[in-house]
DNA sequence: ACGATGTTAACTGTCGACAGTTGACAGCGC
DNA sequence: GCGCTGTCAACTGTCGACAGTTAACATCGT
């Protein structure tokens, strides 16, 4: 079974080269060699440059011309400027979701934190996966398809910069606690508070990335 | 003198079409012709393709497998969501802004709401291009150059919707008197308020936006 | 006359090759 | 020995042509 199948050799590019930088098998900093990326993919520079172009479009690669693409590094300030916008948009999603969640919204944010707290007690080494599967259950309760279009380009972002950073494990407790009072104050219909909460929320994550990296 | 001529083809491509675009030289619905649309612009069709996935991920184009590109039509969910995208950002611009405000910066944007009074004072048709101008000089004050980015996309996307719809003086009295509260709570340096004046303003714009098209 | 089916034309998707530019290396002058 | 300049290789940017798919049209059957 290969879902894939249908799309075209530009779109399965895609998906294989956002795996490749996300992954760090092309760590940031490296360039991205046109003519040998596209052979050892076994297809033509073409649909390759479009995959590229549109990778850049994400953020995920930088063009400079003449120079071909290369995957981005951040410093103090893009982490700082990312992060803004991030919590631009998920304010605005936690809000949302609070105003118009269903009772279904909330069992499912309830299930993602507990599935978290388990995972996170059973000794588990990368739980960013449920981090990943509740801000999504956010974003479906909010109902907005162009702000968790956005969000989405934003985490891939975030993840960039995530590879090769260690975890964290009581920064990790405390984004655990930050999702249980966000799904109280979404439960509750309390979009003032649930803009709060993720405020701080994603201030404590960025400042632990800043330090992470400084 | 030709400012662009060192960029590549493909770049200068992407600022034409765009403008045949937004100017509804290209109007929404219809679509683009690949080869016929490369020979009028005297260019290949590589670096046709590559900027019309550009403008694609822009929002300015939509991509069908195998049917090419059209330039997309909204009907009111798409702007509904589009004003949720927006007003998340540029409420978020707004806090900032009367956050990090300098004094050099209350006085662009009160020069801005003057000569926006004036013009449609005299008449002028389209004091748009002044409405720009203060959402550009907002973003300017508020120094979140990833915001500011998102903003400009989701700006050109209402300008698409705009094409081709009738201006209405009555509904801009209502923005210059909104621009003017949202300076004074910005230089006051407010930024709840500022953010509540914008998001107030927004709504209005997009609920003048779907009684246009309904 | 209406619907299904085969055919065809047009357009997109893909490929390989050429041209132009960039950055680096080697050679020369000081 | 150090700096400058000319040359060269590598890579990107661009082009034209081929292959595959889609949708519309015409044809055939009922």
């Amino acid at each position: 079974m290969t879902p894939p199948l249908h799309m075209s050799l530009a779109g399965q590019t895609v998906d294989v080269l956002r795996e490749l930088v996300l992954t760090g098998e092309i760590p940031p900093g490296a360039r991205v060699n046109e003519v040998e990326l596209a052979q050892r993919l076994g297809i033509s520079r073409g649909p390759l440059r479009e995959a590229i172009r549109h990778l850049a479009s994400e953020g995920l690669l930088v063009l400079a011309p003449h120079r071909g693409a290369s995957v981005p590094t951040a410093d103090a300030a893009d982490v700082q400027a990312l992060f803004e916008l991030r919590a631009a948009l998920e304010c605005a999603a936690a809000e949302l979701a609070a105003s118009r969640r269903t009772d279904a919204d909330v069992v499912r944010l309830r299930a993602v934190c507990e599935e978290s707290r388990r995972a996170y007690s059973a000794g588990e080494r990368f739980p960013y996966r449920l981090d990943l599967a509740f801000h999504q259950s956010l974003l479906d309760a909010a109902r907005s398809p162009r702000i968790a279009e956005q969000v989405r380009l934003v985490q891939q972002r975030v993840v960039l910069l995530r590879s090769g950073l260690r975890d964290d494990p009581p920064h990790q407790q405390a984004s655990l606690d930050d999702h249980d009072a966000l799904v109280t104050a979404i439960a509750a219909g309390d979009p003032s508070r649930a803009s709060d909460v993720m405020r701080k929320h994603l201030a404590r994550v960025c400042a632990q990335m800043l330090t992470s990296l400084g």
